[in-house]
DNA sequence: CTGAAAGCGCTTACAG
DNA sequence: CTGAAAGCGCTTACAG
């Protein structure tokens, strides 16, 4: 591979000059590029870009951690990171973590050792402060996810209006025993959804059962579990709640099977508007989550934060939308 | 940030022994051993990855090229790629080309800028000779398509057979009007399962009709468009063969649309046996192909090229498996 | 077992 | 406008 030092000896000047015109910093004589541009053709060179980022001490890449990428939800959310990042010159390395807080620590790492300038954290499962300890070594930035204190910048919808949308929805269309099938309870968004869920229940003067929430895994299959046994209950639910639409499609299927007809016998509701809500039968009534957008915002933030822009607003809230299909 | 140089002040010892320790080479003193690690504690000193990969002429990063991530088919792809890069020291860069050659080039030119040390590549969408070039720089392997004449390592399934099996389960069913839309015509994997397709026909001595082949573009609605063509056709199909889920889900909307059942009036089959086949009703015949074991499969091979073994199976072709379900 | 020195391939003040 | 020199932070023969 020829370097600099080849194409400078071909083209008879510096190596300074040659990387002059490779940065295109200060003024070059017209000449001496068009030299050094034949000389670079020449040999078909390409600067190294290791050389560069050492010398820089920066890498132009972002890790973004996330838990599983063959999860739709996080498949939107990396194409809106990338794109923007890819336009600011970035490239992105994928850190599936498969929700594992030792691997996430891992990954973090990574800004310790400059492999990375920046990281994007979908899923925070680790304490807060084992990760704000990284932020000495370079910007983390929370997508979907955000901290309780605000100490990271977030870009995030407000799962618990989003939620309170559900509920009131489903109590509006005349339920009263509404089920609840969330997420694991250690993330935050799940926990704000409950919440939204039993204030709505109280505003209405709704009893909240304990026996009606159950805490799924965000899994077609957790979604299936969890409506037989919420099917079986003395108080039977006429209305299920998952906290994502994977879990939806669950409980549709358990509901059917059952012999208990979509939306009839039981409504249900999703969350994410995500590809299969719009395939399974009947199409589910789902939270519309700007899932692309978030992704574009929360990268955004990261472009900010390496261009040394202080963030005052640190958490972005998006806009969600109740998606009324056959369901409900 | 500390250095090796810090490290090394601190312990006593030159930069040299610091790096022995680092990379475990030759025989250090255990005690000396000991103080450089002392060192590096207190100083929480971790190697810069930037300097290492200069001084070694490598990244550990491979380039994936996927034509979109928040497809569910490649969304599982990259996890196996991903997995086996992890386990053995390697980072996957995110590289999403959109299809468009020009952005696949540009990808490829990582590999020129010793950005990566190596190339998967999931779509082949420019010219065999503009890719060969660039094996000079680094080696490049295909996961799920392949090179006509093999010059690229490639783990693949044998979709001629596979589209056989399909169309020879709808012919043994009864049918003898099957319709067939097909993926991009420029993609080999296309050109295969069509050739499937028609040879089976022909070997049961059933006419091939060009106006029942049509030419989709992966997606539901693709499929839903393409559908209703056939379905308007004077010799209307009794069965249409997708050449993936997402088609096929859109190819019974279609027929569900025009009053029309599955798999009583129109059968239908679809490819790759990703989620939503499972989820539409009636549930997909589909083929099953094992997406996360040709990512790793394909990783394997990469890593091997990169540890300098030269490779003489070129093509590994992993079995399939036709799923019947209720759709035929 | 350990250190001094060279070098990986760039960029960037500093002179001129 | 251009060149010589230093330096980014490591690793690795080469001596000893």
């Amino acid at each position: 591979m020829p370097t600099i030092l080849d194409v400078a000896k071909k083209a008879g000047v510096s190596r300074s000059t040659v990387s002059r015109v490779l940065t295109n910093s200060n003024r070059v004589d017209p000449e001496t590029k068009q030299k050094v541009l034949a000389a670079m053709k020449e040999l078909n060179y390409q600067p190294s870009q290791v050389a560069r980022n050492l010398r820089k001490q920066e890498t132009n890449l972002i890790a973004v951690l996330i838990p599983c990428i063959s999860n739709p939800f996080f498949g939107s959310l990396v194409r809106g990171l990338e794109e923007v990042a890819v336009n600011k010159g970035y490239n992105i390395i994928l850190c599936s973590t498969g929700e594992d807080p030792i691997r996430q620590i891992e990954y973090l790492r990574m800004l310790e050792r400059k492999q990375v300038d920046g990281v994007i954290l979908t899923a925070l499962r680790n304490p807060l402060e084992e990760v704000k300890a990284f932020l000495q070594h370079g910007p983390i930035v929370l997508a979907s996810e955000y901290a309780e204190d605000d100490s990271l910048p977030a870009v995030v919808i407000d799962n618990i209006r989003a939620a309170e949308h559900v509920t009131e929805h489903l109590i509006l269309k005349g339920h009263k025993r509404i089920g609840f099938i969330n997420g694991p309870e250690h993330i935050i968004l799940c926990r704000d959804r409950q919440r939204g869920y039993v204030q709505t229940l109280e505003k209405y003067g709704i009893p909240v059962s304990h026996d009606s929430i159950l805490c799924g895994d965000f899994t077609m299959e957790g979604g299936f579990g969890c409506a037989k046994q919420l099917l079986q209950l003395e108080e039977k639910p006429s209305a299920i709640f998952a906290a994502n639409d994977e879990m939806a499609v669950g409980v549709i299927q358990a509901v059917q099977e059952q012999g208990l007809r979509v939306p009839q016998d039981v409504a249900v509701v999703g969350f994410d508007n995500v590809q299969i809500s719009r395939v399974v039968q009947p199409n589910l009534t789902t939270i519309d989550q700007p899932i692309f957008q978030i992704g574009v915002q929360a990268m955004e933030l990261l472009m900010s934060c390496l261009e040394g822009i202080v963030l005052k607003d640190k958490r972005i809230v998006l806009e969600t939308n109740l998606c009324i299909r056959e369901s409900t």
